[in-house]
DNA sequence: CCCAATTTGTTCGTATGTATC
DNA sequence: AGATACATACGAACAAATTGG
């Protein structure tokens, strides 16, 4: 269930190393789906004639990968698993972890990727999904009085592009804005963005967020486009200002950025 | 250096996980780069009151997720390692493995992408840039006479959207594109599309790179917008062809698709 | 509730391999 | 070439977790 990995520098791997891309391909090559137990570890043992510790620190760097899970007791043993979407944002994250990415470089990506979910998205959506999202909308009905409710607005207004891309049907689409939308979380909280309440944003994300949700409802794919264009043009522009607010304010007394 | 991990579900971690992560946040916290040492085994053994094999699992999860990099010999050890983009390509790629993923899925993604960074890169690309990209095309100027050759026109084309990626000063895009196109070059190997030569989509894409290098020269950003949409909504109608031609080429002999 | 069987999880001691000086 | 410092691998024993009787 791996895909077979493109070796381009040929580095001698270590022999758990070796162990890991055996089961691999072994996997693949049979065919076993999420759930099926793998050979035991004393069979395993046996199998490739080298020790517990050997064998087990291969399975540790699959279950690294997300790609198995192991359990203890009778019925127990190593299964095939699906790597989690969690797993997956958790271990590309740790790439872009030493990319240090501006804000500039988030919202390129956005603004063609969220105007395309919601064009494929107008007319899509059944009544009760469209409910859903008007229901996450309520959660910033009323402008923030304090910085952690502005925190927290600004967080749930990612969860509802994390929830409509929750809704397409391009694995690819979803998974892509789910982790931009998880990553920008991360970056407002761990660089204090939204210190100061920004009434602007707020107002302007209420009202692009119900026009847009009319124009799911009339399948109008052309103004979903547009109002999410416009928004994310807006939505850059306004963290634009606050990053540099923000660098001002903290730069001085010796803070992180 | 990996960003702290969101644990949604509270499950209980084995040992060697909870080194893993108090690894990782060790080195957050002490804000240790690349290339730095961790302390070595024996050091790690007392400093977490743990036996060798379960340290050792600690630092294979370590390492398998690309976060660090082991060494023997004196002046080896264990050291912090920025996440490289092969293993950043190939660990998001299993995730993939199992979310089955069709032509459509991936278009949809490139038909947007691709565009935005051609009109970010135009006018911005060196004489020496330029003539690199200009390098990949020659290798397919003259149409394909066997399947062989035709394969690797094609992926050769999928190298010069790489490239151009490359050209990005946005990690971000750069990155996503660059695993599209390795993800594309994967699915065509194996589902052996290209199988029979297409000299239509041989000669549009090669029509459509070379005025693309004239927009990206001339810096009309406009303009290479448009031709690499248009490039990439003929390339998605020509695969989608070539797809159906080959579900009924193997199909029937009970080939997987 | 406990006991027994099964399977992974952990420990320790020792030995081997490898790169540097 | 030899000594040193480090990771790597082995093997046997013991511990913990889970399931079923």
């Amino acid at each position: 269930m791996p895909p077979a990995t493109t070796r381009s520098t040929p580095e001698r791997l270590s022999r758990p190393q070796q162990v890991a891309e055996a089961i691999k391909s072994w996997v693949v090559a049979n065919g076993w789906s999420p759930g099926h137990r793998l050979p035991s570890e004393t069979a395993l043992i046996e199998r490739f004639g080298m020790a517990k510790g050997t064998i087990r620190e291969a399975i540790r760097i699959l279950e690294a990968q997300g790609l198995v899970k192991s359990r203890t007791g009778p019925g127990g043993g190593v299964f095939v698993h699906s790597v989690s979407e969690e797993r997956a944002t958790a271990l590309l994250g740790n790439y872009f972890y030493f990319q240090n990415l501006t804000i500039d470089d988030v919202y390129q990506i956005r603004a063609v990727l969220e105007p395309e979910l919601a064009a494929s998205l107008a007319g899509q959506l059944s009544e009760r999904q469209l409910a859903a999202l008007e229901d996450v909308m309520t959660s910033y009905r009323e402008p923030a009085g304090t910085p952690e409710e502005e925190r927290a607005q600004h967080l749930a207004s990612l969860r509802f592009h994390a929830l409509l891309a929750e809704m397409s049907g391009n694995p690819l689409l979803r998974f892509l804005i789910r982790f931009i939308a998880n990553m920008l979380a991360d970056i407002t909280v761990s660089r204090r963005l939204y210190a100061q309440p920004n009434r602007e944003l707020w107002a302007s994300g209420l009202d692009y967020q119900s026009r847009l949700l009319a124009a799911l409802r009339s399948g109008d794919s052309d103004a979903a486009r547009q109002i999410l264009a416009d928004h994310m043009h807006n939505a850059h522009r306004l963290m634009r200002v606050q990053e540099t607010v923000l660098n001002q304010r903290f730069l001085p007394e010796g803070d992180i950025i």
